[in-house]
Order: C-alpha cells, then structure tokens, then sequence
DNA sequence: CCGTTCTGTGGTATCGCTACCAACCTATAG
DNA sequence: CTATAGGTTGGTAGCGATACCACAGAACGG
C-alpha cells in the first residue's frame, strides 16, 4: 500500500470532493478513469449503463471533480478575469452583473480585480490574472500602460475594452463614446436655452473617459456658439460633498452660470441636494444635468436629467462575445457601439 | 525536434507567458528548473547569481508562471471565493473592496458569484467554487441549504459567514446582529417619543437577515410597551418606488403613524423622496429611519436617521480571518459581533 | 586535517485530470 | 460467414509546476 498514501502532505486534501478522486471513483464504479471524465463532462458519450454507474459512485463520495486538474489538462479554464477602475462604484456593478449572469450561464466564473484608476496596478493585476491562465479578459479602460498592451498583444485569449471607444482597440470592444455623449449632453443644454453652462469633471488623471468627455463639452460649447470659459470648468473628486461644493464654488464665481453638467452622477446628485438646502430653484436658479442613469436620478425631487448608458448590455454583450469567441468564433476585431440616450428630466 | 511539439493541440498555447515554461526559463538560464521555482517562489533561498541569470531569463521571455500548474502540484490554492446576494447591491460592493484590498495584498485573488438570494444557487455556486478548488469562502448568507451545510462541512478550507450572527456557524463568523440593530432603532424611535411606529421590511423569503430584523422590531415595541399592529408592517421588495408606495400606504391607512423604520436604506430613501414630492414634513409628518449607513443618506435633505453598519470592516476583518487561517492559524471556530451604531440625524 | 553542519542545487516522482490512439464490440452489408 | 463501419471503452502519456530527498561544496570546530 501506501502506494497512493506517499509522503506528500494533503494539507488541501479534502477539498469539499472528499479528497477524491476521479480514480478512486473509476475503482468503486468499476470503470476506467477515462469513463468517469467522459460521463461527467459529456454525459452523452458515454453508454446508460456506465452513466448510472459514475453518477452512484460520484453521489456516494460527493466527488467534486478537480478543475484546477482539469485546466491543467485540457489547456483551457472557465474562469473570466475582470478588472474595473474600482468595484465600490455602483456604475461598475451593474455591468459586473451582467457579465455575472451571462457567464454563470454559460459555465464560466469571474475573477474581479479593481485597478483603483491606477494604470500600474491594472498591468499588475492583467499579469496576475493571465497568471491564472484565465480563459479571457474584460477591461473596463481603455488607455494602458505600454507594458500592458505588449503583454496583451502576446496573449491569444480573447479581450474586451470598455468604458470608452479607443483609437486603437487591443481586440474587441463594447462600448459608448464619452466624447459624443457629453458633447449630446451640453447640445441638448445649450437647446433648452441654457447659455452659461458649467462642467464639473472627475479627476482626469490617468482616465480617458474623463478627459474625453472634457473634449465633447468643449465641442459642444463651439457648434453652440458659446464661449469656451474655463473658469466654468471645475475637476472634482467624486462624491455629494465635492458635487455640492463645486457648484457652489461655480455659482459664487460665476453668478450668471444657468446650467452645469456634472460628469459623474454622484456629483450631480450632492449638487442638486446642495440646492435644496440652500433654496435654489432647479431648474429656476441653476438647471442640474448628469452622467449615467443611477437609478437614484429617476426619483429625487427634482428629477435629474441624464444620460442614459446602458450599462448592463455593455456587460452582457461583453460576456456574449467573450464567450462566442471561446466557442470558436474567429478572432476578428469587433467595435460595438452600444450609444447612449438623453433622458430630460425636471432638473433641465 | 517535434520533441516538444507533440500531437495535443495549442489551444490555449501563448497565454500571456509566450507558452514558455519553467522548463524553458532554466535551460535558457542554464540552471535546474527547481531553480527557477525557487528563484521566483523565495527569492532569498537561491543565491544571488542564480537569481541574476533566472531574472534575465525570465525578463527575456516575459515568462509568467503557469499558476495552475502551480496549485495543482502544491495543493494549495491562491484564489478566494465569494457569494453575494447581489453584486449590484452597494452594501455588498463595500464589503466586497475591502475584502477585495486585503486579498491583494496577500496574493489572492477573488473569485465572485452571486446567489441573487436563491439558496439553491449558493448551494451550486459554493459546489462550483470547491470544484476550482478555492482555498477559503466568504458567504454573505448564515440561512444555507442542507446540502450545503453537508458539503461545507466536509471541506477544510476556512469558511467565513457574514450578513448575520447565526446560532449554528459553519466555522467563522463576522457580522453584527440584525435583531440587536432593528430592535435599537426602533427602541430609539420610541424613546425620541414616537408612538406608533411603521416597519417596512425587504422580502422575508429565505432571508434570514429580513427577519431577524423584524423580530427585533416588535421585540422593541414589546419592550417600549406599544402595541404590536401587524398593519403597520409591509413587506417591500428593494426600490425606490417601492419605499414611496410603502409609506404613501401605510400613512394612508393609518393616519396616525408618526415614524416609520426601513429595512433598507433604498426604500428609505424613496420614501424621504415621496415626503418632499407630496410637502410632508420629515420629521414633522413622518419620522424616517433607515437601515444601513449610505453615503447618500448623510446628504439628503433632510438626513436621515439610520444605522451604521461597517462594512467595510466586515469585509476586513473576514479577508484577515481568512489569511491568518491560510497561513497556519488553528481552526478554531471564531464568532466576531462587529456590532452597530444609531445615527441620528435629521429625519427623526 | 578530517568529520560535521549548513547552504544551495539538482533529480525524480507525482498532483488529478484529459487528449489521443488502440482495441474492442456490436451492427450492417456483401 | 467474413469484411467494414460505427460507437464505446481503456491505456498511456503528458499538462507545468512543486515536494522531497540526495548530494556537492563551503564553513566550522576539534
């Protein structure tokens, strides 16, 4: 004996399958190992009656097949590698979802790793994950290190971008342009008549999404005709506090501000909260615009004018390309636009 | 040659590491593969040389570990599982950073699913978990399955509960008491002087957490002598609108309630949303109390009453039970009350 | 100057599973 | 009754790493 007991410890050994393995369930049902992989990954393979000899002894030992084997194996894992900007941000987690519930259909789990805005530690993190053999990538950015794109280009697992549209995909994209729709958003303003029209961005820093929607507001204000004063422009670290403050800031230095376009939601909502104890009409004193539909936006009094990004299919189609290219489709470059949708509100 | 190049396919072939292998690195190095193990595993266990010539092999090829390879032959895994109700929930997504942050920094990586409060899905997800060989869980559920309860209790990885203080754990344990929290609120609604005193509680199907929180509710009446109306309790599922229709109903068929405690922050908020929409004071009409320390309740106008949970601290503190036990501590069974706090603001 | 400890390195044997090929058995046709 | 095809089953050889043991040379004491 101590044939299978040999010197290793089994400090892992009984993994939720008992220790088991698919041996030890080949001997008890009087098969080969090779029937047991058969029966379990495609039961239609193999003959009744083996079938219900496998599946007696896998109920017996409650065996739960070792995947990590598997993967070593076979070459191939189920595991999706995610990376966001940071996983406490409601915006991410709709998407997360979605992407959640797409993959769990199809087999496959997540590993969800946040970058924190941080370019280095996205890179570190992509290692890590690609380390872990993952079967594919989503990304929610698309401006990476230079280090990051040579790892990636390397990689032949399929990988999505999103969160904006780049010059120069790595390989598939799902995505919104930041640019178009903040432009949409200060057009649809300047319209409604609104001529002194603020701009709070999120830190710009490392992030093209901010800066690309900086760019559409500022293209906007010329087909509008208006005077790009940047002066009106403010950066804000996300939060109801720094939205509160910045349109304060705005209105105090810039009485004849009508308008402001927060570029994060959470911004927009501390500003719209600020006027309310303060006793400024919205949209009377200042009219309040926003950057994603938070679902919040749809209830406060007065409701807040948006833009709708449909976060959701952008972590579903994500998933479904992620998976179709897995299932063999041919490693063709894909560009999904998914747009994005004004939705006026009282605020406006 | 063909030497190495033999008949399985390359499916997954240049995984990020360019399909080379630890192999590759020592005979590029000119040194054993174990070397290379050593070399990159404990650096400081190879001398300085070895480790130069592995380095620059490594660097050279852009070699990335096969982790799989890694954890089958070690037993030992790097990836912690976790299952939430909703990812899309943001109570969850502070636990989920925090424990995100800690894994980090002790090379861990997470591995996420969502049960979307079906025990069913815990009980598949947890199995699917195991099968990737996992080396702890977190579930933020204490009410399981029978057969999960069976198979988590054969495993020998670390299990960490959250979301409630159960009689019977698993293993460990860290939470704060939902009846010990809704019966403090509502025994502090009393003592502010409100008398009758609405509950609004999310569905109570397999949620152990929702009906903790109830019982804690009439337990308090008991205890602040009001009587127990059974009318003024609803039961609502998670929503804005949900929370308005709540109040908007229970003001309706009993005019004379005077406060009103949410079980979650999100009804609250939709109700606090449906005060000002209708001019009803808060407090003046209707004290609102929430559950649960959101950001936005602390900006709204009024703020609200609610209670401070900390989350984050959950997740913390389960990711450093989880390491500790990783890295040798004894299994000892631990059930850690992080407890609450009753903040009291302008809503009440 | 030799034996002993210590440190660093290499070889071998798996870890638990799956791909591939060969062998078998039952059908069906000639 | 034999030949060919089709569908199942089993054996073997890895996947890419690490654990363990053995061993070579350096460092040390008597």
């Amino acid at each position: 004996m101590a044939g299978k007991a040999n010197g290793r410890k089994a400090r892992n050994g009984r993994n939720g399958g008992g220790g088991t393995t698919m041996n030890d369930i080949a001997r008890h049902a009087g098969v080969s190992p090779m029937t047991v992989s058969r029966a379990l990954s495609d039961p239609s393979s193999v003959s009744e009656k083996m079938r219900r000899k496998v599946d007696a002894a896998v109920r017996q030992f409650g065996y739960l097949p070792n995947r990590i084997a598997g993967s070593l194996s076979s070459k191939r894992s189920n595991v999706v590698g995610l990376v966001v900007p940071s996983i406490r941000n409601s915006l991410y987690a709709a998407m997360i979802h979605a992407i959640s519930d797409v993959a769990r259909a199809n087999g496959l789990h997540l590993m969800i790793a946040n970058s924190g805005h941080r370019l280095e530690d996205e890179e570190a993190l992509v290692s890590a994950l690609l380390a872990q053999r993952v079967c594919g990538l989503v990304l929610h950015n698309t401006a990476h290190s230079k280090r990051l794109r040579e790892l990636l280009a390397r990689t032949d697992i399929p990988v999505i971008e999103t969160g904006n549209l780049p010059a120069k995909p790595i390989d598939m994209v799902v995505s919104y342009s930041n640019f178009d729709a903040a432009r949409a958003m200060t057009g649809h303003l300047g319209r409604l008549g609104y001529r002194r029209i603020g701009f709070v961005t999120l830190p710009l820093r490392d992030n093209d999404r901010s800066r690309e929607r900086r760019r559409g507001y500022f293209a906007a204000l010329k087909e509008l005709g208006l005077p790009a004063d940047p002066g009106l422009v403010l950066e804000a670290p996300g939060g109801f506090a720094e939205g509160a403050d910045a349109l304060v800031r705005l209105v105090q230095t810039h009485p004849d501000i009508d308008a402001c376009f927060f570029a994060g939601d959470v911004l927009a909502v501390g500003a719209l909260f600020e006027c309310q104890r303060r006793g400024w009409a919205v949209p009377g004193r200042v009219a309040i615009a926003s950057f994603d539909d938070l679902d919040l936006l749809r209830h406060t009094v007065p409701t807040v004018t948006t833009l709708r990004i449909p976060r959701q299919d952008i972590g579903r189609r994500s998933a479904e390309l992620l998976v179709n290219r897995l299932r063999g489709a041919s490693p063709q470059k894909v560009r999904i636009d998914v747009g994005f949708e004004i939705v006026q509100r009282e605020s406006t």
